[in-house]
DNA sequence: TAGATTAGTTTATTTTATAAACCAAATTAT
DNA sequence: ATAATTTGGTTTATAAAATAAACTAATCTA
């Protein structure tokens, strides 16, 4: 196989961030991400949905200081998936 | 800036395929660029045509034993953005 | 208590990707 | 000779994705 299918929900630039975010730090606010990655706040709430979905991101509600928190986790599937992600990659950058 | 953009043009699974495709062999057709990556004819045919658009790619038009003969080329501001797409993306993988 | 801020979600719009339909010429089969 | 099929695509329509704009609900601040 010359080129590798490359995860469509991994191939998104905002999601990859936030994957590869999640994955050097294993948990993050909301608001955290959101400022790493520069991403608006509507945008980012449905990219990490779409994570959720995927199994690849745990979210835990809750409240901290009187407001509500999002708190985002990698899970082992989303570290799986995100490993297969670069290893495809590769086979288009060489 | 902790994550680079991504050039949206390049970060799309078949335009990225053919890119790198072409940065290897310099000069394709498109009946070989659409067997190597995969593509349908008419995914191809439009995704081609953005490149070109973006000055990625250069296409000549010709009649090769009798049929019709499309040939795709990488342009120097083609390699300069793929080389410019695989740095941005190493903000994301480490 | 009116206005602004925090922390989001939902809905609408735009952009992309993909599939389906189409075209013209060439080739093959009848 | 002509009907059907194949080659090499393009164009148009549809589905999916990304993004922006609008909205919600509670809190804080002047």
């Amino acid at each position: 196989m010359e080129f590798k299918e490359l995860d469509p929900l991994l191939h998104s630039q905002l999601r990859l961030a936030v994957v590869s975010l999640l994955i050097s730090v294993k948990e993050a606010e909301f608001t955290f991400i959101k400022e790493k990655t520069n991403a608006t706040a509507g945008n980012l709430s449905v990219q990490i949905n779409k994570l959720k979905e995927a199994g690849y991101v745990e979210i835990t509600k809750q409240f901290k200081d009187n407001y509500p928190q999002t708190l985002c986790k990698i899970t082992a599937k989303g570290i799986e998936a995100f490993e297969q992600y670069v290893k495809a990659l590769q086979s288009y950058l060489k």
